[in-house]
DNA sequence: GATGAATGAGCATTCATTCAT
DNA sequence: AATGAATGAATGCTCATTCAT
């Protein structure tokens, strides 16, 4: 896993060749087809592989505001910039999984299942932060999980100097002006 | 340059053959070299013809308010919801472009053109909403423009039907309370 | 080796194609490619192959005259002549190895060290024929080392039927009158 | 012609292009094909071009010892010597001809004429030395030949340094003792 | 005479996959 | 569980040749 996740990592899946992930683990080619008989089976393996990463790779916890809705969008936003800053491969691989998953229906799976805990957990953020007081109570909470969804795909796409100016904006335009200072 | 598209839009740059390519295009494969010598040439020269798709395909104007920096930011979303409805390969090809420009430098080159001006336009629309005071006057044009880029960035990964909602959500934040009527 | 050495008898370098060289050895393209990564490791390995033919192929032993030197330069003939009559391929080889050689940094190395073993022979020649009397002594040992490689050389475009012909002008012009008449 | 020449020269057979020989002469390919339908015509009226160069490129006239057997001796080494010194790419040129004259007919039928020709002149050569008393008078005359044909083809592989030497191991050979101080 | 465009056939090389051991 | 050897089917690219203009 780890050495077909490097060599997606670098070369994309265009440059994806079963003897070059061998290689890397140190392995003969038979043998690699021996764990994952066909490429399509190593790629399926790796999304769920990915998936793991994400579930497991944290930033250490934001200081808590005293509002759970508050932190828990705070520490989104630090997860994002911690994997931009520690773990950018995934980033870069996660990428080539999306855009795979377009035309790969088992990668399109895992992805999909990806997306949907994501979402759940992004909308779980926008009820509680609307529950805790934290967020401003005008707002729609499907409109606002959509938003957030919204940015933090975006966000893969901007410096990630500015990931921090886009999570103020976001503060910004969803808390309570009273919570600012916080 | 359409058969490349084609393929690109179906395959990705993971199944571009240049057989495929002569093939769509109804010419010897001899013929597709005598065009373009090599592979690399033929990305970049469709990198080059994707960036002038998107300068010559636009959505019907929308009505206008009076202000023209929201009119702009409602055509920017109208566009973006015309290419998703009517030329979703474009967005395709453009992902594929995107993650092949890490790895290689002649797209990037390009691709990095098209940001530039792409952000330049939405800069633009910054300046000009707060200038004609649609937008709030409380706004700093550089977290504006970041936060324009991200969410445009980020309605790629949107159902195409939440567009709508998420430009709501912007103009929210954006518009001055008595603008919102227009 | 053997496929590759008779695809180049026939054909010369020019008509060199792994396919063919494949086809004559019995396996796949893909076989040749695992054991000749590439086309030039083929090329020289075939020119590490025709040294050791050279090596292990000679004429049966001449008749001795007593004389040690007069005795080896009369097998070179031999083993020119028996070269020439029953492996007219390896010569022919030879010839398209000397002439790549010049474009050819890999194959030079080889030819070149074939080179300097065959003439360290004639020029061991020379030193046992003066020094065991059958040579006339007033020769110069690298005059005699110099026109040797060059008859020898020259042999190969001679009509076979001559090369008995030119041993005698040969001997004639080294031996000395007493010896001739063995 | 020239381009043509030049490109063998310099990449053998192996190497020549039509293109290439289009690009070196500054014409377009199929300009090139109007005037050589084929490459196989191309190659056989370089070798007669090749020929031609033969005819009409001398060494300057070696001084006159008086003997003409003698000095038209000297001449064929002189003009030997010239070539290697002020036309390597000529002698280059004829050692591919020569090598694919044995799978080329065309070709063999030029490069045959040529040796006869040439062959004719040693003869020339070997029948005014001895009518002029400047060679021995116990020489065969078909031998002296034969030897003369071996010696200047076996010269093309001896280094250029050394073809001075050789000229005057076959004067010591062929030369009466007392014509030795011309 | 000259040429831009086109192409059939081929070329070295690659790659996922298989299989006997 | 592991691997050396083997292969069918490509893959990007080349080249001599053709032909309408």
């Amino acid at each position: 896993m780890e050495a077909a996740f490097d060599v997606i990592a670098h070369e994309g899946f265009e440059g994806l060749r079963t003897r070059r992930v061998a290689e890397k683990a140190g392995v003969n080619i038979a043998t690699l087809h021996y764990y994952f008989p066909k490429k399509s089976v190593l790629i399926w393996s790796l999304s769920e592989y990915i998936g793991l990463q994400f579930l497991s790779i944290h930033a250490p916890p934001v200081p808590s505001s005293g509002k759970p809705g508050l932190d828990r969008l705070r520490q989104e936003f630090a997860d994002y910039a911690f994997y931009n800053e520690h773990h950018p491969d995934l980033m870069t691989v996660m990428e080539e999984l999306v855009l795979r998953a377009k035309r790969d229906q088992a990668v399109r799976e895992v992805v999909d299942k990806m997306r949907w805990y994501w979402r759940q957990g992004l909308a779980e953020i926008a009820r509680m932060g609307i529950a805790d007081g934290s967020f401003r109570s005008d707002l729609d909470l499907n409109q606002v999980t959509e938003m957030l969804v919204t940015i933090f795909v975006g966000l893969g796409a901007t410096r990630p100097a500015n990931a921090d100016a886009i999570r103020e904006s976001v503060e910004n335009w969803l808390v309570k002006p009273q919570e600012r200072e916080n």
